[in-house]
DNA sequence: TCTGGGGTCCTCGGGCCC
DNA sequence: TCTGGGGCCCGAGGACCC
Protein backbone atom coordinates (compact mmCIF):
# COMPACT_ATOMS: atom_id res chain seq x y z
CA UNK A 1 0.00 0.00 0.00
CA UNK A 2 1.97 3.07 -1.14
CA UNK A 3 2.00 5.78 0.66
CA UNK A 4 -0.53 5.00 3.66
CA UNK A 5 0.22 7.29 5.91
CA UNK A 6 -0.52 10.65 3.01
CA UNK A 7 -3.61 8.24 2.24
CA UNK A 8 -5.16 8.40 5.82
CA UNK A 9 -4.28 12.03 6.66
CA UNK A 10 -6.20 12.65 2.99
CA UNK A 11 -9.23 10.61 4.69
CA UNK A 12 -9.07 13.08 7.67
CA UNK A 13 -8.12 16.34 5.57
CA UNK A 14 -10.32 15.76 2.18
CA UNK A 15 -9.47 19.48 1.28
CA UNK A 16 -6.14 18.57 0.57
CA UNK A 17 -6.81 16.00 -2.10
CA UNK A 18 -4.83 17.10 -5.10
CA UNK A 19 -2.56 19.33 -3.16
CA UNK A 20 1.45 18.24 -2.66
CA UNK A 21 1.32 17.31 0.87
CA UNK A 22 4.47 15.85 2.46
CA UNK A 23 4.32 14.07 6.52
CA UNK A 24 6.96 14.01 8.98
CA UNK A 25 9.18 15.90 10.49
CA UNK A 26 8.06 17.99 13.75
CA UNK A 27 6.18 16.71 17.24
CA UNK A 28 3.24 18.70 16.64
CA UNK A 29 -0.06 16.93 17.27
CA UNK A 30 -3.56 17.50 15.61
CA UNK A 31 -4.63 19.39 18.81
CA UNK A 32 -1.99 21.54 17.95
CA UNK A 33 -3.67 22.57 14.62
CA UNK A 34 -6.99 23.13 16.09
CA UNK A 35 -5.68 25.03 19.11
CA UNK A 36 -3.85 27.43 16.22
CA UNK A 37 -7.30 27.77 14.71
CA UNK A 38 -9.18 28.55 17.93
CA UNK A 39 -6.75 31.09 18.34
CA UNK A 40 -7.14 32.64 14.80
CA UNK A 41 -10.59 32.09 14.20
CA UNK A 42 -12.54 32.22 17.79
CA UNK A 43 -15.66 33.01 16.50
CA UNK A 44 -15.88 30.03 15.31
CA UNK A 45 -16.57 26.55 17.61
CA UNK A 46 -13.86 24.33 16.70
CA UNK A 47 -14.36 20.49 17.70
CA UNK A 48 -12.11 17.51 17.16
CA UNK A 49 -14.35 16.27 14.63
CA UNK A 50 -14.05 19.43 12.61
CA UNK A 51 -10.38 18.51 10.58
CA UNK A 52 -12.42 18.54 7.20
CA UNK A 53 -13.44 21.97 7.55
CA UNK A 54 -10.46 23.49 8.37
CA UNK A 55 -9.35 25.88 5.37
CA UNK A 56 -6.37 25.29 3.60
CA UNK A 57 -4.94 28.15 3.90
CA UNK A 58 -4.74 27.47 7.30
CA UNK A 59 -2.13 24.54 7.40
CA UNK A 60 1.71 24.87 7.97
CA UNK A 61 3.87 25.24 4.86
CA UNK A 62 7.33 23.40 4.61
CA UNK A 63 8.56 26.48 4.08
CA UNK A 64 8.10 27.84 7.37
CA UNK A 65 9.22 24.75 8.87
CA UNK A 66 12.37 24.88 11.14
CA UNK A 67 13.50 21.68 13.17
CA UNK A 68 15.08 18.59 11.49
CA UNK A 69 13.17 15.67 10.34
CA UNK A 70 12.44 13.32 7.93
CA UNK A 71 9.61 13.03 5.14
CA UNK A 72 7.71 9.73 6.27
CA UNK A 73 6.04 10.05 2.86
CA UNK A 74 4.56 12.45 0.52
CA UNK A 75 1.43 12.37 -1.48
CA UNK A 76 1.96 12.46 -5.58
CA UNK A 77 1.67 15.99 -5.89
CA UNK A 78 3.81 16.71 -3.96
CA UNK A 79 6.41 14.02 -5.48
CA UNK A 80 6.37 15.33 -8.78
CA UNK A 81 8.51 18.08 -7.27
CA UNK A 82 11.48 15.64 -6.49
CA UNK A 83 10.48 14.92 -2.68
CA UNK A 84 10.59 11.97 -1.26
CA UNK A 85 10.38 9.40 2.01
CA UNK A 86 14.10 9.88 3.79
CA UNK A 87 14.57 13.36 2.39
CA UNK A 88 15.09 15.91 4.87
CA UNK A 89 12.99 18.60 5.38
CA UNK A 90 15.21 21.41 5.07
CA UNK A 91 15.94 19.66 1.52
CA UNK A 92 12.43 19.45 0.52
CA UNK A 93 11.23 23.05 1.44
CA UNK A 94 13.92 24.35 -1.55
CA UNK A 95 12.13 22.04 -3.84
CA UNK A 96 8.62 22.36 -2.65
CA UNK A 97 8.20 25.16 -0.29
CA UNK A 98 4.69 25.66 -0.27
CA UNK A 99 3.83 21.94 0.57
CA UNK A 100 1.97 21.77 3.41
CA UNK A 101 3.51 19.63 5.92
CA UNK A 102 1.95 17.38 8.14
CA UNK A 103 2.96 15.54 11.06
CA UNK A 104 2.55 11.83 12.15
CA UNK A 105 -0.18 10.70 13.86
CA UNK A 106 1.29 6.93 14.18
CA UNK A 107 -2.56 6.06 16.45
CA UNK A 108 -4.31 7.17 13.58
CA UNK A 109 -2.39 4.98 11.33
CA UNK A 110 -1.92 1.91 13.64
CA UNK A 111 -5.95 1.95 13.78
CA UNK A 112 -6.20 1.56 9.79
CA UNK A 113 -3.02 -0.61 9.44
CA UNK A 114 -5.26 -3.48 12.07
CA UNK A 115 -8.40 -2.64 10.12
CA UNK A 116 -6.39 -3.08 7.26
CA UNK A 117 -4.76 -6.66 8.37
CA UNK A 118 -7.90 -8.18 9.26
CA UNK A 119 -10.22 -7.07 6.36
CA UNK A 120 -7.29 -9.00 4.57
CA UNK A 121 -7.31 -12.12 7.26
CA UNK A 122 -10.69 -12.74 7.23
CA UNK A 123 -10.69 -13.36 2.67
CA UNK A 124 -6.82 -15.02 2.94
CA UNK A 125 -6.22 -16.27 6.38
CA UNK A 126 -2.13 -16.99 5.04
CA UNK A 127 -1.18 -13.43 5.59
CA UNK A 128 2.06 -12.48 6.90
CA UNK A 129 2.78 -9.02 8.26
CA UNK A 130 5.80 -7.00 6.99
CA UNK A 131 4.50 -3.93 9.12
CA UNK A 132 2.59 -0.90 8.81
CA UNK A 133 1.04 -1.06 5.25
CA UNK A 134 2.57 -4.33 3.76
CA UNK A 135 1.66 -8.01 3.82
CA UNK A 136 2.48 -11.20 2.05
CA UNK A 137 -0.87 -13.38 1.27
CA UNK A 138 -0.94 -17.33 0.43
CA UNK A 139 -3.59 -17.46 -2.72
CA UNK A 140 -3.53 -20.96 -3.01
CA UNK A 141 -6.02 -22.66 -0.37
CA UNK A 142 -8.23 -19.54 -0.78
CA UNK A 143 -11.19 -20.59 -3.06
CA UNK A 144 -11.56 -18.92 -6.02
CA UNK A 145 -7.57 -17.62 -5.51
CA UNK A 146 -6.45 -19.59 -9.08
CA UNK A 147 -9.55 -17.65 -11.17
CA UNK A 148 -8.03 -15.96 -13.56
CA UNK A 149 -4.58 -15.97 -12.59
CA UNK A 150 -5.38 -14.51 -9.05
CA UNK A 151 -6.95 -11.36 -10.57
CA UNK A 152 -10.58 -12.14 -9.28
CA UNK A 153 -9.37 -12.61 -5.39
CA UNK A 154 -7.24 -9.61 -5.53
CA UNK A 155 -10.03 -7.46 -7.13
CA UNK A 156 -12.63 -9.21 -4.46
CA UNK A 157 -9.32 -7.82 -1.48
CA UNK A 158 -9.06 -4.23 -3.24
CA UNK A 159 -12.47 -3.88 -3.00
CA UNK A 160 -12.66 -5.39 0.48
CA UNK A 161 -10.22 -3.32 1.98
CA UNK A 162 -11.54 0.34 0.49
CA UNK A 163 -14.93 -0.41 2.12
CA UNK A 164 -13.64 -1.20 5.29
CA UNK A 165 -10.83 1.90 5.00
CA UNK A 166 -11.43 4.08 2.01
CA UNK A 167 -8.12 3.21 1.48
CA UNK A 168 -6.85 2.08 -1.96
CA UNK A 169 -3.82 -0.91 -2.38
CA UNK A 170 -1.75 -2.17 -5.13
CA UNK A 171 -1.12 -5.63 -5.69
CA UNK A 172 1.18 -7.83 -7.10
CA UNK A 173 0.42 -11.51 -8.04
CA UNK A 174 3.39 -13.89 -8.61
CA UNK A 175 4.82 -17.42 -7.74
CA UNK A 176 6.68 -16.09 -4.68
CA UNK A 177 7.19 -13.22 -2.42
CA UNK A 178 10.29 -11.75 -4.29
CA UNK A 179 8.03 -11.34 -7.65
CA UNK A 180 5.17 -10.54 -6.10
CA UNK A 181 6.59 -7.52 -3.74
CA UNK A 182 7.97 -6.01 -7.35
CA UNK A 183 5.10 -6.66 -9.20
CA UNK A 184 2.95 -4.90 -6.29
CA UNK A 185 5.25 -1.80 -7.57
CA UNK A 186 4.05 -2.02 -11.67
CA UNK A 187 0.54 -0.54 -11.27
CA UNK A 188 0.62 2.10 -8.44
CA UNK A 189 -1.56 3.09 -6.64
CA UNK A 190 -4.52 1.06 -6.57
CA UNK A 191 -3.52 -1.31 -9.87
CA UNK A 192 -3.20 -5.28 -9.96
CA UNK A 193 0.29 -6.84 -11.34
CA UNK A 194 -0.10 -10.46 -12.11
CA UNK A 195 3.63 -11.65 -13.17
CA UNK A 196 4.41 -15.21 -14.56
CA UNK A 197 7.20 -17.13 -13.96
CA UNK A 198 7.61 -17.36 -18.06
CA UNK A 199 7.42 -13.59 -17.53
CA UNK A 200 10.72 -13.19 -15.68
CA UNK A 201 12.76 -12.26 -18.81
CA UNK A 202 10.18 -10.03 -20.25
CA UNK A 203 8.83 -7.82 -16.82
CA UNK A 204 11.72 -8.51 -14.43
CA UNK A 205 15.28 -8.52 -16.17
CA UNK A 206 14.97 -5.28 -17.54
CA UNK A 207 14.57 -3.64 -14.32
CA UNK A 208 17.24 -2.02 -11.85
CA UNK A 209 18.40 -4.26 -9.14
CA UNK A 210 17.72 -1.94 -6.35
CA UNK A 211 14.08 -3.08 -7.29
CA UNK A 212 15.07 -6.57 -5.37
CA UNK A 213 14.08 -6.26 -2.15
CA UNK A 214 17.38 -6.64 -0.31
CA UNK A 215 19.64 -4.66 -2.63
CA UNK A 216 20.26 -1.45 -1.54
CA UNK A 217 22.11 1.67 -1.77
CA UNK A 218 25.65 -0.12 -0.95
CA UNK A 219 24.86 -3.16 -2.48
CA UNK A 220 23.75 -1.29 -6.10
CA UNK A 221 26.22 1.29 -6.05
CA UNK A 222 28.74 -1.78 -5.98
CA UNK A 223 27.15 -3.24 -8.35
CA UNK A 224 26.76 -0.09 -11.06
CA UNK A 225 30.61 -0.41 -9.85
CA UNK A 226 31.10 -3.58 -12.07
CA UNK A 227 28.93 -3.11 -14.74
CA UNK A 228 25.40 -4.20 -13.39
CA UNK A 229 22.54 -1.98 -13.98
CA UNK A 230 19.28 -4.54 -14.28
CA UNK A 231 18.69 -7.53 -12.80
CA UNK A 232 18.91 -9.33 -16.52
CA UNK A 233 22.69 -8.24 -16.40
CA UNK A 234 22.81 -9.70 -12.76
CA UNK A 235 21.45 -13.01 -13.77
CA UNK A 236 24.27 -13.28 -16.48
CA UNK A 237 26.90 -13.58 -14.08
CA UNK A 238 28.17 -16.85 -13.07
CA UNK A 239 27.53 -17.56 -9.48
CA UNK A 240 31.27 -18.05 -8.34
CA UNK A 241 31.73 -14.97 -9.66
CA UNK A 242 29.40 -13.30 -7.26
CA UNK A 243 30.64 -15.03 -4.53
CA UNK A 244 33.94 -13.71 -4.78
CA UNK A 245 32.75 -10.14 -5.00
CA UNK A 246 29.70 -10.31 -2.40
CA UNK A 247 30.39 -13.29 -0.14
CA UNK A 248 28.86 -16.77 -0.07
CA UNK A 249 25.71 -15.74 1.26
CA UNK A 250 25.34 -12.93 -0.86
CA UNK A 251 26.59 -14.30 -3.89
CA UNK A 252 24.03 -17.16 -3.44
CA UNK A 253 21.22 -15.02 -3.01
CA UNK A 254 21.65 -12.48 -5.13
CA UNK A 255 22.09 -15.64 -7.94
CA UNK A 256 19.05 -16.83 -6.93
CA UNK A 257 16.61 -13.71 -6.72
CA UNK A 258 18.00 -12.52 -10.15
CA UNK A 259 16.83 -15.67 -11.32
CA UNK A 260 13.51 -15.17 -9.87
CA UNK A 261 13.74 -18.13 -7.31
CA UNK A 262 12.62 -17.34 -3.66
CA UNK A 263 11.39 -20.68 -1.76
CA UNK A 264 10.30 -18.43 1.65
CA UNK A 265 7.46 -19.41 2.90
CA UNK A 266 4.40 -16.54 4.22
CA UNK A 267 5.16 -16.35 7.92
CA UNK A 268 2.36 -16.23 9.97
CA UNK A 269 3.22 -15.57 12.83
CA UNK A 270 6.54 -14.30 14.70
CA UNK A 271 8.46 -13.54 17.90
CA UNK A 272 9.90 -10.08 18.43
CA UNK A 273 13.66 -10.32 18.69
CA UNK A 274 14.55 -6.71 20.54
CA UNK A 275 12.65 -3.86 21.44
CA UNK A 276 14.00 -0.39 21.93
CA UNK A 277 13.43 3.24 21.89
CA UNK A 278 15.07 5.93 20.51
CA UNK A 279 14.81 9.72 20.30
CA UNK A 280 16.62 12.52 17.91
CA UNK A 281 17.18 15.76 20.08
CA UNK A 282 15.81 19.27 19.07
CA UNK A 283 19.26 20.23 19.30
CA UNK A 284 22.27 18.17 19.41
CA UNK A 285 23.50 17.56 23.52
CA UNK A 286 26.97 17.47 25.46
CA UNK A 287 27.22 14.78 27.56
CA UNK A 288 28.13 17.44 30.49
CA UNK A 289 27.11 20.39 29.58
CA UNK A 290 23.84 18.91 29.24
CA UNK A 291 23.96 16.01 32.16
CA UNK A 292 20.87 16.90 33.31
CA UNK A 293 18.82 17.03 30.27
CA UNK A 294 20.23 14.07 29.13
CA UNK A 295 19.62 12.21 32.34
CA UNK A 296 16.30 12.55 32.09
CA UNK A 297 15.67 11.62 28.85
CA UNK A 298 18.06 8.35 29.55
CA UNK A 299 15.72 7.46 32.27
CA UNK A 300 12.71 8.03 30.61
CA UNK A 301 13.94 5.76 27.37
CA UNK A 302 14.78 3.21 29.47
CA UNK A 303 10.51 3.59 31.26
CA UNK A 304 9.46 3.38 27.79
CA UNK A 305 11.40 0.25 26.67
CA UNK A 306 10.02 -1.22 30.19
CA UNK A 307 6.56 -0.60 29.43
CA UNK A 308 6.52 -1.63 25.91
CA UNK A 309 7.64 -5.06 27.39
CA UNK A 310 5.55 -4.92 29.88
CA UNK A 311 2.27 -4.38 27.77
CA UNK A 312 3.33 -6.84 25.10
CA UNK A 313 4.10 -9.86 27.51
CA UNK A 314 7.92 -9.88 27.22
CA UNK A 315 11.00 -9.82 29.19
CA UNK A 316 15.12 -9.73 27.84
CA UNK A 317 18.13 -9.91 29.26
CA UNK A 318 20.65 -8.33 26.32
CA UNK A 319 20.67 -4.60 27.07
CA UNK A 320 22.34 -2.11 24.85
CA UNK A 321 22.38 1.88 24.31
CA UNK A 322 22.95 3.43 20.73
CA UNK A 323 23.76 6.92 20.26
CA UNK A 324 24.60 9.36 17.67
CA UNK A 325 27.41 11.74 17.71
CA UNK A 326 26.89 15.39 15.31
CA UNK A 327 28.97 14.06 12.59
CA UNK A 328 26.36 11.34 12.38
CA UNK A 329 28.45 8.30 13.33
CA UNK A 330 26.62 5.71 15.50
CA UNK A 331 28.02 3.73 18.68
CA UNK A 332 26.29 0.96 20.07
CA UNK A 333 27.00 -1.13 23.16
CA UNK A 334 25.06 -3.78 25.03
CA UNK A 335 25.55 -5.88 27.87
CA UNK A 336 23.89 -9.74 28.39
CA UNK A 337 22.90 -9.99 32.24
CA UNK A 338 21.84 -13.31 33.93
CA UNK A 339 18.44 -12.39 34.71
CA UNK A 340 15.18 -11.43 32.29
CA UNK A 341 13.64 -8.45 33.37
CA UNK A 342 11.38 -5.55 32.45
CA UNK A 343 12.15 -3.55 34.82
CA UNK A 344 12.76 -0.02 33.33
CA UNK A 345 15.14 0.75 36.88
CA UNK A 346 17.42 -2.51 36.09
CA UNK A 347 17.18 -1.58 32.24
CA UNK A 348 18.52 1.95 33.41
CA UNK A 349 21.34 0.54 35.32
CA UNK A 350 22.70 -1.79 32.88
CA UNK A 351 22.41 0.67 29.96
CA UNK A 352 23.69 3.08 32.34
CA UNK A 353 27.03 1.06 32.75
CA UNK A 354 27.02 0.60 28.39
CA UNK A 355 27.07 4.36 28.86
CA UNK A 356 30.32 4.18 30.09
CA UNK A 357 32.32 2.27 27.89
CA UNK A 358 31.72 4.99 25.33
CA UNK A 359 33.13 7.99 23.93
CA UNK A 360 31.67 10.97 25.58
CA UNK A 361 33.55 13.89 24.30
CA UNK A 362 31.51 14.80 21.24
CA UNK A 363 28.02 16.19 21.15
CA UNK A 364 25.20 13.82 21.07
CA UNK A 365 22.23 14.28 18.54
CA UNK A 366 20.67 10.70 19.25
CA UNK A 367 19.80 8.27 22.30
CA UNK A 368 18.74 5.00 21.84
CA UNK A 369 18.13 1.84 24.43
CA UNK A 370 17.32 -1.31 23.52
CA UNK A 371 16.71 -4.96 25.07
CA UNK A 372 16.57 -8.07 23.03
CA UNK A 373 17.34 -11.93 23.60
CA UNK A 374 13.85 -11.49 24.43
CA UNK A 375 11.47 -14.56 25.78
CA UNK A 376 7.49 -14.09 26.03
CA UNK A 377 6.02 -14.20 29.86
CA UNK A 378 3.44 -16.21 28.73
CA UNK A 379 5.40 -19.25 27.37
CA UNK A 380 7.92 -18.61 30.58
CA UNK A 381 4.59 -18.93 33.31
CA UNK A 382 3.02 -21.38 30.93
CA UNK A 383 6.33 -23.62 30.95
CA UNK A 384 5.95 -23.18 34.74
CA UNK A 385 3.17 -24.30 35.91
CA UNK A 386 3.35 -27.44 33.43
CA UNK A 387 6.80 -28.53 34.78
CA UNK A 388 6.60 -30.90 37.62
CA UNK A 389 10.09 -29.75 38.93
CA UNK A 390 8.90 -26.55 39.65
CA UNK A 391 9.74 -23.44 38.13
CA UNK A 392 11.78 -23.48 35.45
CA UNK A 393 14.77 -20.53 35.26
CA UNK A 394 13.48 -18.24 32.86
CA UNK A 395 10.01 -18.38 34.78
CA UNK A 396 11.42 -18.07 37.97
CA UNK A 397 13.17 -14.58 36.50
CA UNK A 398 10.03 -13.67 34.61
CA UNK A 399 8.24 -13.92 38.09
CA UNK A 400 10.91 -12.14 39.71
CA UNK A 401 10.85 -9.17 37.35
CA UNK A 402 6.88 -8.94 37.40
CA UNK A 403 7.54 -8.79 41.21
CA UNK A 404 9.80 -5.76 40.51
CA UNK A 405 7.60 -4.01 38.38
CA UNK A 406 4.62 -4.22 41.22
CA UNK A 407 7.26 -2.94 43.51
CA UNK A 408 7.65 0.22 40.94
CA UNK A 409 4.63 1.10 40.20
C1' DT B 1 22.73 20.41 3.37
C1' DC B 2 20.54 16.98 5.73
C1' DT B 3 19.83 12.72 7.22
C1' DG B 4 13.30 9.66 12.13
C1' DG B 5 12.07 5.59 14.65
C1' DG B 6 11.58 0.83 15.10
C1' DG B 7 12.96 -3.23 13.61
C1' DT B 8 15.73 -7.71 11.33
C1' DC B 9 19.62 -9.91 9.71
C1' DC B 10 24.47 -10.44 8.37
C1' DT B 11 29.46 -10.07 8.98
C1' DC B 12 33.50 -9.80 11.40
C1' DG B 13 36.66 -10.16 15.13
C1' DG B 14 37.91 -11.76 19.65
C1' DG B 15 37.67 -14.97 23.43
C1' DC B 16 37.00 -19.46 24.91
C1' DC B 17 36.88 -24.41 24.64
C1' DC B 18 37.91 -28.78 22.69
C1' DT C 1 53.98 -29.24 25.05
C1' DC C 2 53.06 -26.44 21.20
C1' DT C 3 50.30 -25.15 17.42
C1' DG C 4 46.34 -25.13 14.54
C1' DG C 5 41.72 -25.20 13.58
C1' DG C 6 36.78 -25.46 14.19
C1' DG C 7 32.59 -24.38 16.71
C1' DC C 8 30.25 -21.30 19.51
C1' DC C 9 29.01 -17.10 21.83
C1' DC C 10 29.21 -12.26 22.35
C1' DG C 11 29.71 -7.52 21.03
C1' DA C 12 30.09 -3.95 17.51
C1' DG C 13 28.93 -2.19 13.26
C1' DG C 14 26.43 -1.80 9.23
C1' DA C 15 22.98 -2.77 5.43
C1' DC C 16 18.43 -2.91 4.67
C1' DC C 17 13.31 -2.52 5.24
C1' DC C 18 8.74 -0.13 6.31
Amino acid sequence: MDAFFASVELLRYPQLKGLPVVIGGGRRREDDLLERLRLAQPEREWAAGDLAAIPVDFFPRLKDYTGRGVITTATYAARQFGVGSAMGLMKAARLCPQAILLPVDFEEIRKYSRLFKSTIREIAPLMEDRGVDEVYIDFTEVPGGQRSGGRSLARLIQKAILDATGLTCSVGVAPNKLIAKMASEFNKPNGISIVLEEDLQSSIWPLACRKINGIGPKADAKLQSLGIETIGQLAAKELPWLIEHFGRKTGAWMHEASHGHDDRPVVLESEPVSMSRETTFERDLHAVRDRAELGAIFTRLCEQVAADLQRKGYVGKTIGIKLRYDNFKTATRDQTVEQFTADARTIRQIAGQCLKRVPLDKRLRLLGVRVGTLASLDEAVDSASNSSSGLTNKAQEAMDSIAKTEQLF
